[in-house]
RNA sequence: GGGCGUUUAGCUCAGCUGGUUUAGAGCAUCUGCCUUACAAGCAGAGGGUCUGCGGUUCGAAUCCGUAAACGCCCACCA
């Protein structure tokens, strides 16, 4: 065995002997189920190392639950991705010179249908990489058969229950893929930008002027009226008036509504009820007309004005919005019509998938009620029925339910399922959509006879995704059948806080809509992943690295401990390569503790009381750590218990215990010592296991002879640990302290290694720790009666109340060790201080509960010892 | 504009309902060691007036108030 771990040959073995052996498969059966359902990864992407935090805490958690011996099921699956999708279709198309507008419907999916099936996967081949212990029989898709039968059931029974309607609204527009979006997939970014005054003649008084304060001076086309509040002093003399539109001559009334904050701007508002949110509101009001100036793509429609304003307003036709801008700005400061600009700093919404500003677009679209899921979904997050770590995201998300709006589920895409609305076509060519009335739509899973034609729609994915737990066990179509029963709902679900409303929320109302039960019983939020400089890692800042080259560095086991060292949840975590090292180091070191003990020589000798005293030590030990871990995980503090793993792997198993029992070069070990130290190996590697699900198969395997088909991985924790002997692990701790003692008097004194140093117990002596002390620090213990006929140089230190002392005559530095002991006495009493300070506080001996001054009594007797003991030492020390 | 969170060693973080020998871990740093499992290692060491201020208390990193800095979420001031 090489001294350095390999990964790489390693993983790919275990990997595919766990699909051979069928291991990750479940099935119902008696067990307590445990189940994790994957957030879907998008159908064509890569994995990055979010996605490696989110599927490693996932593996973790449905491993150590199989080995705590339930009956674990983790699915996988991929999400259509609707709009993501779209787009890189489209795009690779475009490479081919082929435009969406030139193909129909069918054959775009055809396109569609095949980058899936040739990229479709790629992803969830990567999770096998990194040990990941999905059910793969059970991979899912959101569009597939049963999850879009699920899906369109769905609509059409939310539609009958009024909880779906169309309607034309105000919606966010996505001008580069052309569809309408939810409010939550607008992203706003703070912008510097530019508030421009525009000169509104007032008909009524030529040569005077409104001013109007905009940001989107492009959108003037569809001014239909200027508003200030009735009771802001400074305009009252635009009453009743009338004003032109500036470079378009369009004459609008002046009208008056106190939405307009007085005070802001100059007091007057343009409205443009086409293109903004608000103005939207006061055109309904006031019944304006409305004006929309953009096509779909966000140019200028010049079409949509007035005959007698199109020579005016020609030139702009076609323009992109942003040219539009430009212009306008600088051919009305031609005309004199710009008052003035100033810089703003306002907030712009875009895109969260194509990174366009979105612009405000009425439009006809289909909407959930979500009144009626808020109030099924808010209280048992808040109860606690359904638990979130860490808790603070119970905040974000009270907020979101108590002002929720409803949800734009239409898309303007092809790509996802459709919806299933069908209208009548001799009607629909009569009226259009927008006035086909509602009672002749058909809402349906199938297609109704004659002659009828579909919505051209499509459903936001989260449409589908919110069924996501129920429909991969088929609960939508069968209800209540017997993997739903068993399965759901599901244990934990792994996520980011930033799909919280997208996807977290809507699981939980469909879970009780549809199901009457929670979707799952945990929500573990994880953090951010971000450089070492706190950056979000991205593909144009290049920051990101890729794991599958991580892995082929360090290991996947590595690249998990990596990860996941510094993500406590909810925390971002600041990734950097280093961290992955140490994984490869830990690997490395659990390696050669492997090697250290399966390269002992056996003798049928007599086992030494070192060994049986170091075995009964780390039993306890073992069973201390162990029940840590186990609370650690109740509290999903992954990685704090990983890191109790390693210590109590680096520290105590391969610092201490087998230091211990291992026997003198060339010796061989006694058979019982053996026996346990592969019993304690065996138990370390399970406790490992669900965070180095390779390493820990690979020696578990080899540590014992094991049948075909056995697997750590279905081995069980056994005895979750119990509390260890209290009292071995505290006389352990006294010995490390004294083995620390004699370790540190001969780095300070540099006195080489294999020179033999004689330990004096002063006071109390105790030689129980003979042997290990001799062992480990390579000193024998002096009779202490002796120690005053010595007449030598001492080195002292103090462990507890009791004072060591180590003659070394040549090596010692009295004035040093003066120094040291004189810095020792003043730390002490300056502690003692405070202890008497505060036993001599009548309130504080009268109110503090007894133990506590007990405590302080022991305290200070305690330090009344070690000062005495350190006074002695200096007096001798000075001769 | 509202809400939430964070601030503890050079870095990343523990420290739960105030009291456990005047604050812990990992990494990094420094000093010795190629000691026969491991130099991707071993042994040892240094390093913090717990963001500031005020309060409650016999006692505060811990509770309360306040200020600042940073971060996140929500919101229609053009």
């Amino acid at each position: 065995m090489d001294s350095k771990y390999n990964p790489t040959d390693i993983e790919a073995r275990w990997y595919q002997y766990w699909l051979d052996n069928n291991l990750f498969h479940s099935e119902p059966d008696g067990r307590e189920p445990f189940t994790v359902v994957i957030p879907p990864p998008n159908v064509t992407g890569v994995l990055h190392m979010g996605h490696v935090l989110n599927e490693t805490i996932q593996d973790i958690l449905v491993r150590r639950a199989r080995l705590e011996g339930k009956n674990a099921c983790w699915v996988p699956g991929t999400d259509h991705a609707s709009i993501a999708t779209e787009a890189k279709v489209i795009k690779r198309l475009k490479e081919q010179g082929i435009n969406k507008s030139d193909l129909t419907r069918e054959q775009f999916l055809k396109h569609a249908w095949d980058w899936t099936d040739e990229h479709g996967g790629i992803i969830l081949k990567q999770l096998r990489k990194l040990g990941c212990s999905c059910d793969w029989q059970r991979t899912a898709f959101t569009m597939d058969e049963t999850r879009s039968r699920a899906v369109i059931k769905v609509f059409c029974d939310l539609y009958k229950k009024g909880l779906i309607y169309r309607g034309l609204r105000m919606v966010n527009w996505d001008p580069e893929r052309q569809t309408a979006l939810s409010d939550e997939e607008v992203i706003y970014h703070e912008e510097h930008s530019k508030f421009y005054y525009l000169r509104y003649e007032v008909v009524e008084e030529p040569g005077k002027y409104a001013i109007v304060a905009t940001t989107r001076p492009e959108t003037i086309f569809g001014d239909i009226a200027v508003c200030i509040n009735p009771k802001e002093e400074k305009n009252q003399w635009l009453k009743g008036k009338h004003v032109r539109v500036p470079g378009v001559g369009r004459v609008i009334p002046i009208i008056e509504d106190r939405y307009v904050e007085i005070g802001f701007g100059t007091g007057c508002l343009k409205v443009t009820p086409a293109h903004d949110v608000n103005d939207y509101a006061l055109g309904q009001k006031y019944n304006l007309k409305t004006i929309d100036i953009f096509t779909p793509d966000a140019h200028l429609n010049m079409d949509t004005m007035e005959p007698e304003l199109q020579p005016n307003v020609r030139k702009y036709h076609g323009m992109d919005r942003f040219d539009c801008r430009r212009q306008i700005v600088e051919d009305l400061q031609a005309l004199g019509l710009v008052e003035k600009i100033e810089d703003y700093d306002n907030k712009v919404g875009y895109s969260e998938r194509t990174n366009v500003p979105i612009e405000p677009r009425l439009s006809l679209q289909w909407f959930v009620r979500m009144q009626h899921f808020a109030d099924i979904a808010l209280p048992p997050v808040m109860n606690d029925d359904i638990v979130f770590y860490p808790a603070k995201y119970k905040n974000t998300y009270r907020n979101w339910l108590e002002n929720i709006k409803d949800w734009c589920i239409s898309r303007q895409l092809w790509w996802g399922h459709r919806i299933p609305a069908y209208y009548d076509a001799d009607l629909l060519a009569e009226t259009g959509l927008e006035n086909y009335p509602d009672d002749k739509i058909i809402v349906s899973e199938t297609k109704p006879e004659g002659n009828y034609v579909q919505d051209e729609g499509a459903l936001d994915t989260w449409f589908s995704s919110w069924l996501w737990p129920i429909s991969l066990f088929d609960g939508i179509e069968h209800p209540n059948n017997p993997e739903l029963r068993y399965y759901y709902p599901t244990a934990d679900l792994v996520t980011g806080p930033d799909i919280i409303f997208f996807w977290v929320a809507r699981m939980i109302m469909a879970g009780y809509e549809y199901v009457g039960k929670m979707p799952f019983k945990h929500v573990y939020f994880t953090g951010i992943v971000r450089d070492k400089l706190g950056r979000k890692m991205s593909k144009s800042l290049g920051n990101s690295p890729d794991p599958l080259d991580l892995i082929e560095r360090y290991g996947a086991d590595g690249v998990r401990m990596g990860i996941l060292l510094s993500a406590p949840a909810g925390n971002d975590i600041l990734y950097d390569d280093s961290l992955c090292e140490q994984g490869r180091n830990f690997c490395n070191k659990i390696w050669n503790c492997f090697r250290m003990v399966k390269g002992l020589e056996v003798a049928d000798i007599l086992q030494p009381e070192t060994s049986q005293y170091a075995i009964r030590w780390f039993e306890a030990k073992l069973g201390e750590a162990q029940a840590e871990i186990a609370d650690l995980f109740s509290k999903y503090r992954l990685s704090e218990a990983l890191m109790a793993i390693y210590r109590l792997y680096c520290d105590e198993f391969s610092g201490w215990y087998l230091e211990m029992i291992k026997p003198g070069y060339q010796q061989p070990i006694d058979r019982a010592t053996y026996e346990a130290t592969l019993a304690f190996f065996d138990r370390l590697l399970r406790v490992l296991h669900p965070f180095m699900p390779f390493i820990t198969e690979e020696l578990w395997q080899n540590l014992y002879e094991r049948a075909e088909g056995e697997s750590i991985m279905t081995s069980q924790l056994g005895t979750l640990g119990t509390l260890g002997d209290l009292g071995i692990l505290e006389e352990v701790a006294t010995l490390k302290e004294i083995i620390a003692g004699v370790r540190n008097a001969r780095a300070q004194k540099n006195i080489p290694q294999k020179e033999r140093l004689t330990l004096y117990f002063k006071g109390a002596d105790t030689y129980q720790y003979a042997s290990l002390l001799q062992k480990l620090a390579n000193c024998e213990l002096g009779d202490s009666q002796l120690l005053s006929t010595l007449n030598a140089q001492l080195s002292t230190f103090l462990v507890g109340t009791t004072e060591f002392a180590i003659p070394m005559d040549q090596f010692i530095n009295v004035d040093e060790e003066l120094k040291k002991l004189e810095a020792d006495l003043q730390h002490q009493q300056g502690f003692l201080r405070g202890v008497m300070a505060k036993l001599s506080n009548e309130r504080f001996v009268q109110n503090a509960k007894p133990e506590i001054v007990a405590l302080e009594q022991k305290k200070k007797s305690d330090a009344e010892a070690r000062i005495a003991a350190i006074e002695e030492a200096i007096r001798a020390l000075k001769g």
